[in-house]
DNA sequence: ATGCCGTATATGGTATACCATATACGGCAT
DNA sequence: ATGCCGTATATGGTATACCATATACGGCAT
């Protein structure tokens, strides 16, 4: 009997290998933890822990750290490395280079609207709604996201991609450590879908603008945050 | 006799130790010669060739390597890694995304005027004037980068400085690369005179102007080049 | 009790050996 | 002559030992 046929039954990806290098493994996995503060800020990380914790050499270890720092998400010190601590004017500084980012994104995104990017944001949309629906925080957290990420796709300028991809790992570090940076999903669902028309019409004006008023708001809540 | 006495005629530092580390060290040696285009684009960095040439072990040149990877300036490819080869289209791409950052930038630094910066900017100019007099190409090229510096300082945000950084490397290679992309030295002395006056003031919106049509004219030098 | 000093300890930095994998290349079968 | 296949080679990935340095800490002199 043939393995295609032992396993024709199984999961798809029931033997996937990791492929990927134990270096970017533990970077990903770091960065998640980090990311949603189950690794709090001002967590010490040592190559050393690190490397026994996950049951890998130093080396690796140390290239997941590294990468990190350049990342932003982690601080050397002269006696180790540490999750960062964004403070409130952190987040100040980060959403303002992040607003102008973002308006340069849903700009170029409108002027390359097609058929397949209107489908795609309409689909992120649906999404968005039945989390809503199912009041699943997840789900909501993970489609705002997604939608954001679509428009950045669309903007069809890689260095671009970077910099917003780079510059949201410590904006959510702070929601995520703050549970009561609570958004109206209503009102946010309302400002996708206002973004998302615009964009898929081509009308970059109000593209900007909307994204303005959604950022204005992160702001907002931020500055209410008690640190 | 103390050692103080024996080299009390010697140049300051000439004893100056290497305090940093073989990694830093060889990062910046490669990013200089990366950026300047003495290695050009497309060079093959193998980890053991880069490790002998420099006298070091592969893990010093390794972390090199990485840091230029993630700062863009080297890409990995299966089979090795290799400095990036800037196409026109990319420097559109990352003239795009400057342009934004630069006018945040000149916005927050003219929010941010003071005694202290003003004459920082005037001693600058000083001495692109002084440069020019005496056809210091490179003289010129260091003063033209302080400038930008001196504003990205006073913006006072981190985030937003970091990235400036980081994109300016790829678009100086790309300037390097093509040795007839020459600028009118006088129109671009002109143009920062404009700009740090405007900056001075507290002319958030001049300045943005004057840093507009800064770039737009290195867009416009960047697309008559021929690839 | 206080303050200093020296050693112990923890940390990142570096060197080196070996491993896994992708590519290159040469010879052999046809 | 052509195309395939297998081995050689080059490359990055990983493990481990040791080094340099900053910090922590405990005991000793005062």
């Amino acid at each position: 009997m043939s393995l295609i046929t032992l396993f024709s039954q199984a999961a798809p990806g029931a033997l996937k290998l990791d492929r990927s290098s134990l270096k970017n493994q533990s970077t990903e996995l770091l960065r998640t933890y980090i990311v949603s503060g189950r690794i709090p800020p001002g967590t010490k990380l040592a190559e050393r822990e690190l490397a026994d914790l996950l049951g890998i050499s130093r080396m690796p270890a140390r290239d997941a750290l590294m990468d990190l720092e350049r990342e932003g998400l982690v601080v050397s010190k002269p006696n180790g490395r540490y999750v960062i601590e964004v403070s409130k004017e952190d987040v100040q500084n980060l959403l303002q280079v992040r607003l102008e980012l973002e308006k340069l994104a849903v700009t170029l995104a409108a002027q390359h609207t097609c058929p397949a990017y209107r489908a795609a944001l309409e689909t992120n949309l649906q999404q968005m709604r039945k989390a809503i629906q199912q009041n699943d925080r997840n789900a909501y957290i993970k489609s705002d996201l997604e939608a954001h990420e679509l428009i950045w796709q669309q903007a069809h300028n890689p260095y671009l991609l970077k910099m917003l991809h780079s510059i949201m790992g410590p904006i959510f570090m702070f929601i995520a450590s703050h549970t009561e940076f609570q958004t109206n999903w209503h009102e946010t669902l309302q400002m996708h879908e206002a973004l998302a028309s615009a964009i898929s019409v081509g009308d970059a004006a109000r593209a900007v603008k909307s994204i303005e008023e959604q950022l204005e708001n992160s702001r907002q809540l931020s500055l209410r945050i008690f640190v």
